[in-house]
DNA sequence: AGCACGCCGACT
DNA sequence: GTCGGCGTGCTC
């Protein structure tokens, strides 16, 4: 009997089963537990039972048609799952696509084949009466694969069938894809940072490619993709979820017409998904696109990772495995010695204090690509003392309707959906907060609603004070759909798109919405994150940034650092038009040194002089942190215990740990429960983990029942 | 995590 | 007398 470790979704350790036959590690098998049968996947193999033998279950179905689970997969796996303290076992399957997590076999995807004229087919050629049948048997001179061919004839597939029987056609093995060179020529600092890439071509090296709006980053991922795709490795290629638009990878299919590509991301369907996995994981796919999840497909021929907007928070999952996918994606390059490419307008402190460390290589990009584009004005307006019209300052709307009259495209900027922030009673002061949630709810007026923006709460809108019975209920604040509708009274004759996830939210709807503004019928468009990212409208030569003050406020030290990318971002949608972009931003903190910073569009004084503060104040990346978060039904639940366990934990605690809290979290009730945390701090990256591994024991031992918790690694949230 | 086992309150 | 509440403990 052989025994090994297997890998179940549990959160326990890795389990001991039996077989009879040797079985490789990475094999995804049935074993039965508790009665049923549960996918698991073959860890350690050739293992010394640690439990009575006679407690062992044999295995009872080996998937030995499928690929195995490559070593650098497993290793990654294992990584994640200690740095982030996850179980091995729900790593696996956090790791693992859909199909392949269930208990039965998946179709193993085939090798592309292309399809060729053999000397038969050659000199059967369709008549003349048929253009259309001569277009496709005319590409079959050479080796085709499906999809080229669909592209010559709709009905390639039958036709090719049909050949093939009649004898006329041979397969072959796809080769390496053909590589057509760039159609637009790189300009000199795309060609140095591409030849600083390609030149570490089998060495691990991390370059953080620095590069403003419209400077050209994305030719310099392609062409040092296009570089590695050539040699036959694969290119992983990371962005965050709302860069991964039809536009991207419409360019993507344009530059790279014959590579293999698989598409990775949480709205791709599940069968997809899973055979894009696997023909990634077979050496198939050469170029896989993906969001953070994407950063598990196992690539036995990496070459280069690409991660675009490496500074964007979508790329850390806060929920279960709660890994940063930037991170992770270092460590495989590490792991597979091939560069990574952290590219971002405003790289993360964390990214840039490791260029300043000199552990990272800086590529900078300081031009816009198209040497006639102009990088946008930035103008900061003190509103302090100013009448505002409804929350916008009178000379911007003059400027708004001007801009009009010209015939540009304006954005104004806000990052606060619903129409207003808060219903306030003027008499007694009441406001509405949200019964799940220790927060405001949102007024939505065209559907008379009131919102929780954090769990699903909604209800009609009171028509009084549930209080004081007063009837007259005050909106305050700016939401989109107040501007909207503000803009709309004061500028009757703008054609004005409003873009929030209210207004917008399929795929279909931005169809429309680009459809409309290539067509010039939109004038102003108002807009949350979503048009800061990664959208880019030709015409856009006017932003508005309504109120950029909100996280200045914040107790959150990163608030200022995603405050300048949310500002640097939005700024970069203007001034892609020939004239040069004007961005406006209204403050009441004009003095705050983050404006001198986006008004200069200096990034490299700003992220300085962050790190300084960082340092002096012993703030990451100088000191390395975790989060041990707790949430109950009640306050004092999460409370006492977290204070009891640091209270027991207290002795057995390394000597450079920095303990903060128990302390409620910031927004302290949510979906009805209760929320508190306590931060773990250390220089030393290993107090940390250490640290973090006694608490979950602790916790396991003493949290009351009803309470969950957990650690979260390099925390991104306060 | 799930799922079974187990020990106390309101029902035919 | 039982049906079912969910607290507790185990899974190879």
């Amino acid at each position: 009997m052989y025994y090994y470790h297997i890998a179940l979704n549990i959160p326990i350790g890795l389990l001991t089963y039996a077989y009879s036959e040797p079985l490789p590690e990475g094999r995804r098998v049935l074993v039965p537990f508790r009665g049923r049968q549960a996918l698991g996947v073959v860890w350690a193999a050739g293992i010394t039972p640690d439990i009575a033998v006679e407690k062992i279950l044999t295995v009872a179905k080996v998937f030995d048609e499928e690929p195995l689970l490559p070593e650098s997969w497993r290793a990654l796996v294992d990584f994640a799952a200690r740095y982030y303290h996850y179980p091995v076992g729900q790593t696996v399957f956090a790791a693992l696509p859909q199909a392949l997590r269930e208990a039965k076999a998946v179709a193993v995807p085939q090798p592309e084949m292309l399809y060729r004229l053999n000397h038969r087919g050659l000199s059967d050629e369709p008549p003349a009466r048929a253009p259309k049948q001569r277009a496709l048997w005319q590409a079959l001179h050479q080796a085709c694969s499906q999809d080229a061919l669909k592209k010559v004839h709709p009905q390639a597939v039958t036709l090719l069938k049909e050949w093939l029987q009649r004898g006329n056609i041979e397969t072959v093995q796809a080769a390496l894809p053909p590589i057509p060179p760039p159609v637009h020529d790189l300009n000199a600092e795309q060609r140095a940072a591409v030849a600083d890439i390609v030149g570490a071509q089998g060495c691990f090296q991390a370059f953080v490619l620095h590069g403003i709006t419209g400077s050209g980053k994305t030719e310099v991922y392609f062409e040092a993709a296009a570089h590695m795709l050539r040699q036959g490795k694969q290119v992983l290629f990371m962005l965050p979820e709302i860069n991964l638009t039809p536009q991207l990878l419409q360019r993507l299919q344009q530059r790279f017409p014959e590579v293999p590509l698989a598409v990775l991301h949480s709205q791709t369907a599940a069968g997809q998904r899973s055979k894009d996995y696997l023909r990634a994981l077979l050496g198939q796919a050469k170029l896989i696109i993906g969001t953070r999840l994407s950063v598990f497909t196992p690539l036995p021929e990496l070459g280069l990772l690409i991660v675009d907007e490496e500074h964007d928070g979508s790329f850390k999952q806060d929920s279960e495995l709660r890994y940063h996918a930037r991170d992770l994606a270092v460590w495989r390059a590490y792991q597979a010695d091939c560069p990574i490419v952290l590219g971002s307008a405003t790289p993360s402190l964390e990214s840039w204090h490791k260029v300043r460390s000199g552990s990272y290589r800086l590529l900078l990009l300081p031009n816009r690509a198209h040497s006639q584009a102009q990088p946008p004005q930035i103008h900061i307006l003190d509103t302090r003392r100013m009448t505002l019209e409804h929350g916008i300052a009178p000379q911007l709307l003059q400027m708004l309707q001007n801009n009009r009259a010209q015939g540009g495209l304006s954005l104004v900027y806000l990052n606060r959906r619903g129409f207003a922030p808060a219903l306030f009673c003027g008499d007694c002061g009441h406001t509405f907060g949200c019964p799940n949630c220790s927060a405001k709810t949102v007024l939505h007026q065209r559907i008379r609603q009131l919102r929780c923006h954090h769990c699903g709460f909604r209800q009609p809108v009171p028509h009084a004070c549930p209080d004081c019975g007063n009837q007259d209920l005050t909106a305050v604040g700016q939401g989109t759909q107040r501007i909207e509708e503000t803009l709309r009274r004061l500028l009757p004759e703008a054609r004005i798109a409003r873009v929030d996830r209210d207004s917008v939210s399929g795929r279909h709807d931005w169809q429309h919405l680009y459809r409309d503004i290539a067509d010039n019928r939109v004038d102003i468009l108002i807009g949350t994150q979503m048009l800061a990212k990664g959208h880019d409208f030709a015409r856009l030569n006017l932003v508005i940034v309504v109120n950029a003050d909100g996280s200045l406020y914040s107790s959150d030290f990163r608030a200022v650092e995603h405050l300048f990318a949310e500002l640097m971002q939005v700024s970069g949608r203007a001034g892609r038009a020939e004239s040069r972009g004007q961005v406006w931003i209204q403050t009441r903190l004009p003095e705050h040194p983050i404006f001198a910073a986006v008004r200069n569009q200096n990034y490299p004084l700003f992220a300085d002089s962050q790190l300084k503060e960082r340092e002096d104040f012993g703030l990451p990346p100088y000191i390395f942190q975790a989060a041990v978060r707790a949430d109950a039904a009640s306050a004092e639940t999460v409370q006492h215990s977290l204070q009891n366990v640091k209270n027991l934990l207290a002795p057995a605690l390394p000597d450079k740990l920095h303990q903060f809290g128990p302390a409620p979290m910031l927004l302290t009730r949510l979906e009805g429960r209760e929320r508190a945390q306590l931060f773990l701090e250390s220089g030393d990256r290993k107090a940390v983990h250490r640290a973090a591994s006694l608490w979950l024991a602790a916790l396991r031992d003493n949290a009351p029942h009803g309470m969950r918790y957990h650690v979260d690694i390099d925390p991104q949230e306060m």
